[in-house]
DNA sequence: TCCTTGCTTTAGTGATCGCTACAGAAAAAT
DNA sequence: ATTTTTCTGTAGCGATCACTAAAGCAAGGA
């Protein structure tokens, strides 16, 4: 039929996905795309479609590679308890890797971003993950593991505010020792359960 | 001598002020500050130097004004329980009302910024609040409110981290009852302290 | 071998970026 | 009233933004 891309598409958005997760949206501009992916904006665009359904795909990407870690904590885990604290702690190693941005991408990618479009969709990913804690949360006080009264919601919401300042901390240099022991002082805040 | 300045300097940077904490210093375009401050491209030039300088003296004026319930909460208390108590209840209160950007300025106006400089200044600011929480949990293990072996480094890390969660929380439009319930939760890690 | 098809490169689109030259306007000093 | 000085508005600088038209090139089908 015809000529084959020259490139392999999936390289070349793992290329962007790590630009647009040190840079975030708007300050990662096409010219620095195309250089880190190694070709030239016609192929990005013909490959891609433009650069905003290109973060799409990679915030896709992220989240099904690096970002995979948290669903995978709050479905394997026994407790909400183990859960959540085996996702601060896998958070805390995954954010300080040196072979990586440090950080989440999903929770700085789009923090400067005049784009309401770009900004929701994130905001949706990171609205999705608390919704998980709290249903994790929930099923434990279903299953007696906490007490009726418990406020999942705040837990819930309590534990995304953690996640998000690690990764912060992580963006300004905080090594794994420190963000490890956020994640254990964070667990110290966990509801006592009194025994019956 | 010559003809006089036609604008308040100072009412137009906190206009510039307030676009800068809306929409972080890289999306915030020149034709936007002059627009929002009310005046032209030379006026800005002349009266702050460039974007940068204004930029900078806008983040001392949010540290002077917006931002100075910390330092307060940390001189005025009696203890260093009590003090990052208030920093947290205060930061709760600041960061949801409703006549001004959310969140705060120092931790969300550089996140996706190319500017090294601009970036190393906000990250600067940010340490020094951490240095100063530290500070006051040091005071309070030498005056023996704590016990001598307590980790303040971890404790001072893990309420920046809330601080900045508490932030992004804020910014993805967490109420003011959903912050005072995070910064409640982060008391409670709060180390215990056991009788001797 | 030649044609068709689609990826490639080159080169450039209008718009916006931070910033400024220039000239007119206004107010204090003479 | 005239001069001096500095602010103000207009208009535009070169650079970069996201994006694309046009032409060359490579590979499968006839």
């Amino acid at each position: 039929m015809a000529r084959r891309r020259g490139f392999d598409r999936d390289e070349a958005l793992e290329s962007a996905l790590r630009t647009f997760w040190q840079h975030g949206y708007e300050a990662t501009s096409v010219a620095t795309l195309t250089t880190a992916m190694g070709i030239n904006p016609p192929s990005l665009y013909a490959a891609f479609g433009d650069k905003r359904r290109l973060f799409e795909e990679s915030v896709q990407r992220y989240q099904e590679t690096y970002g995979a870690f948290a669903a995978r904590a709050l479905t394997d885990e026994p407790t909400a308890r183990e859960a959540v604290e085996r996702v601060l702690r896998d958070a805390a190693h995954e954010y300080s890797r040196a072979d990586h941005p440090h950080g989440c991408m999903i929770i700085s990618a789009a923090v400067n971003c005049e784009s309401a479009e770009v900004v929701e969709l994130l905001r949706g990913f990171r609205e999705a993950t608390k919704a998980a804690i709290r249903q994790r949360i929930d099923d434990d006080v279903s299953a007696g593991r906490l007490p009726p009264g418990t406020d999942t919601d705040g837990l819930a919401t309590f534990y995304a505010a953690i996640i998000q300042g690690m990764s912060t901390q992580a963006r300004d240099g905080a090594s794994l020792r420190e963000l490890l022991a956020v994640a254990d002082r964070a667990m110290a805040a966990w509801p006592v359960v009194t025994a019956t």
